[in-house]
DNA sequence: CGACTGACGCCGA
DNA sequence: CTCGGCGCCAGTC
């Protein structure tokens, strides 16, 4: 059963759009949970595929991709990051562009602020 | 109970 | 730019 903290990160990584990406820590914080963007990881990976969750638009904070170059894994990631137009060199994303910069506005609406 | 393990992050060398 | 080292914490063994 997930707990509290992981439904909190699965929701704030479904508010993520398409064609802008986040680091793990951004949404660990924006999640009211600060320094824990392992656990965002952990999210991640035990969040059911139902959800939908835009996984692929997260990131290390440098812009890495996280998985292992050569993976399906990180292939796959990369290949539906430059569907929605974003620019990856050597799994590598430009963060000064394309990093998600949410509204106050949105967090006080989708969020429990 | 302690040791180990991550889809991490930051700082210093 | 690369490396190490340390902090972080919920699970697993």
């Amino acid at each position: 059963m997930a707990t509290e903290s992981i439904q909190r990160i699965w929701k704030v990584a479904s508010l993520i759009p398409a064609g802008r990406v986040a680091s793990y820590g951004q949404v660990a914080d924006l999640a009211g949970l600060p320094g824990r963007a392992r656990l965002t990881s952990k999210a991640l990976g035990q969040a059911p595929r139902s959800l939908n969750l835009p996984w692929h638009r997260i990131l290390r904070s440098s812009g890495q991709i996280a998985f292992a170059k050569g993976s399906t894994h990180a292939d796959e990631q990369q290949t539906r990051l430059r569907e929605e137009g974003i620019t990856i060199n050597n799994l590598r994303v430009p963060m000064k562009e394309f990093q998600w910069q949410p509204e106050m506005a949105t967090l006080v609406v989708e969020l429990d602020f």
